[in-house]
DNA sequence: AATACTCACAACCGCGGGGGT
DNA sequence: TACCCCCGCGGTTGTGAGTAT
């Protein structure tokens, strides 16, 4: 059985001759493809349409970059897919010359063997179980220069999650998180450029700030502009299901990032708006935390995940698209 | 050298959305 | 509103080259 398309001829199938591609490049470069249903019988193909279509799309395009992938594109796969899940067309778009089909045949084939050999669970880019303790723990208690800076430090306070930049402030060990790196972390941080327009990548923003009560503790936190090139006024609600469950770096309604004004402010966890440390040391999160030499076991993170993340993390997004961000690196 | 296995990539399939009637 | 057609997307399968036994 056939497309609908093409039900009605025979049509060939399997990988295309050089004769074949030869008709329908020549034919599209000529007569451009209009409708693609027409495309077999005006270049005098017995393909289906459809398979015209990707054949074009996926091969013979001009504007097509060829070779194997770079760690930068390879990172920047990471990053969108970490904020887009398996949107590959959407995350394509972002690889100029590459397709979706490239994309997400080198997901499975290559980035997804090496996030699980890290230990990162592909789907959610979250530490998988078997892992997350030991890593945790060694987060924690492992001296801040043993760190590995590939997992950015979060802490929560007044409402927001923050990544701590190790680098900065290797005194104090707030109560951290260890998750997986923020959207576009490494991008962004690795570009690093004075923004001169809107649609440039911006600074990380870094700044030093009392921690909770304790006027003698105080943390530097690192937070990293998210931004837009839309125009619309605020967005309701963001996150979906196939989106990075942590959600981190994605705005709520009241939060000014997402303007034209390219505003650069911290990225906060909606469902941590209200919970404040106190609320969370009542809901047992936290419960006689030490700031200065945090043990990951009196910290709920069970609690954490199923509560507070899950919560923050997966806000329906019905109304929202996410291609309505409009990021851009 | 022959066979089995693995892997990367190309292509197919089914589904859903949008537009036209 | 319902139906049809077309397009685009994501998941899955097929294929061929390379490697191991």
């Amino acid at each position: 059985m056939g497309h609908r398309c093409c039900s009605k001829q025979k049509v060939r199938k399997g990988l295309w001759s050089p004769d074949e591609d030869e008709k329908l490049l020549k034919h599209i470069t000529t007569q451009g493809h209009g409708s693609w249903s027409s495309v077999p019988k005006l270049a005098g193909l017995q393909r289906c349409g459809k398979s015209c279509r990707l054949r074009w799309i996926n091969y013979l395009r001009p504007d097509l970059r060829r070779g194997s992938f770079t760690e930068e594109e390879e990172q920047i796969i990471i990053d969108c897919h970490r904020i887009l899940g398996n949107r590959w067309a959407q995350i394509a778009k972002h690889l100029p010359g590459r397709t979706d089909n490239e994309v997400k045949n080198y997901w499975n084939s290559c980035i997804k063997k090496k996030l699980i050999s890290q230990g990162l669970d592909p789907k959610t880019h979250n530490l998988m179980p078997s892992h997350q303790r030991a890593s945790r723990k060694f987060a924690c208690n492992m001296p801040q220069t043993s760190i590995d800076h590939s997992f950015p430090v979060f802490a929560v306070s007044n409402g927001q999650m923050t990544a701590i930049n190790n680098n900065v402030n290797r005194e104090i060990q707030p109560p951290v998180l260890t998750l997986p790196s923020p959207p576009l972390l490494q991008p962004i941080m690795a570009a690093s450029t004075t923004p001169t327009s809107e649609n440039q990548i911006q600074k990380p923003n870094t700044w030093t700030a009392n921690y909770g009560e304790n006027p003698n503790v105080s943390i530097t936190t690192t937070t990293f502009p998210c931004v837009s090139s839309i125009e619309s006024g605020p967005i309701s609600s963001c996150s979906t299901s196939s989106v990075n469950p942590s959600g981190f770096g994605l705005p709520d309604d009241s939060y000014p990032i997402w303007g034209t004004n390219k505003m650069v402010e911290p990225c906060r966890v909606p469902s941590l708006e209200g919970l404040q440390l106190q609320e969370l040391q009542d809901k047992g999160v936290y419960k006689d935390v030490d700031y200065c030499s945090f043990d990951s076991s009196i910290f709920d993170l069970a609690f954490v995940d199923s509560t507070l993340m899950s919560g923050a993390m997966s806000r329906d997004l019905s109304s929202v698209s996410i291609d309505d961000f409009g990021w851009t690196f």
